[in-house]
DNA sequence: TGGGCCCGTTCGAACGCTCGTTCGGTCGGA
DNA sequence: TCCGACCGAACGAGCGTTCGAACGGGCCCA
């Protein structure tokens, strides 16, 4: 086995690890066994736990920064760029429950030797959802303001980018057309001309 | 001290230490710290860990309940039982901080002992907002995607109810005000006349 | 009334366990 | 022979939990 795929391995069971049983929770015994490694063999590849969380999040991050990137540049106005932006987060909650999971909810864990650079990638992301906001705004909100709508809005969307609601990639996408003309309808305060009805929660179980 | 007050205390001590630390992180011993107790003077009155997450679930939940029952039965218009239940759902937030984070980020983490009892409180409270979207809803939505609506509502809440964005009790009202004109507008495709327009974050620090 | 006792309360100390981490060593290919 | 890969075993620390004992105010019976 090649030293890259070790590394894959090793950052795929930590990111399985962590996620079903939560950081603190996870032992390093059970990333090892995931990784079919020793205790000892695990920690000649890595530092400690703290890298493995790191590892998680840094591959995480860096694959929905990707992923965001991508769906911005064939977007051309800026309302197409927003549900660019919700269908991105949606088809990363979906692809990559997982990271997402632990992304939302250990992200904080990290400690000061690899803080500076998760809160570097988190802010980069949140950036992207700012600028296309600011694009949209026609009321001239103030950067809190504009703060404040995206984390509304991501609020909603990790609330709902969970396995539960999100079975096949259809749920995505039906999701965000559904999530977008809901938001958009209250930023804008006008009707969003997509030519679907902005119902909510229509194909997905409950 | 009566043995009400320091049942009242060892809750509180709870309260604080699972909201800071996190129930997998926080330890018997930081509680009993908190509680000015010793650790085995802890475990005179509580049975171990799981009933110290208990007794904070099961009283936040409590409360919960408590004031959207309240705040349901002075509205009269679904429309502002709707507001009613967002309103309360947000001062909730703004005056048991440490509650609404323990109970939505560790609930899961209660053994089978209690598991049954808190489940049935959380579907409680999911309850008053279903029967509320049940009114509102002109589409004749199905159970299932009424369930999917609430989930998305509260999904939203839940990312807005921080300590972050409620500063202040007025900065709950003014979100609620917010959230609701924004979720009305999709969940009824038409505007609501509530006499202010829904402009999104507008008093809170960002 | 007073001495002895009970019992709720509280504690220090320890139990067994799991944790993250380290160390000394073996093994096999270059 | 060297060196990276890998492992068994152990370390110290912290965990949840338990145990035996000490404290102290109220109660019974002489």
């Amino acid at each position: 086995m090649a030293i890259g795929e070790r590394y894959d391995a090793i950052r795929e069971a930590a990111l399985t690890t962590f996620a079903r049983r939560g950081f603190h929770h996870a032992s390093v015994r059970e990333v090892a066994r995931a990784a079919h490694l020793s205790l000892a063999g695990l920690y000649h590849y890595v530092g400690g736990k703290d890298e493995l969380l790191f590892l998680v999040l840094d591959r995480g991050l860096d694959t929905l920064l990707t992923m965001a990137d991508a769906a911005l540049t064939s977007a051309r106005t800026p309302e197409t760029r927003l549900l660019a932006l919700i269908r991105t987060h949606l088809e990363f909650g979906f692809a990559h429950a997982d990271a997402l999971r632990v992304v939302n909810r250990d992200w904080e864990l990290v400690t000061a030797a690899h803080r500076a650079e998760v809160v570097a990638r988190r802010r980069a992301y949140m950036d992207r959802w700012l600028a296309v906001l600011a694009e949209l705004d026609p009321h001239g909100r103030g950067e809190r303001e504009l703060f404040s709508a995206t984390n509304l809005l991501l609020g909603m969307l990790n609330g709902i980018a969970v396995p539960r609601f999100l079975k096949t990639a259809d749920d995505a996408r039906a999701l965000a057309a559904q999530i977008g003309a809901l938001f958009l309808y209250g930023f804008l305060e006008r009707s969003v001309d997509d030519g679907e009805p902005a119902t909510v929660g229509g194909t997905h179980d409950g």
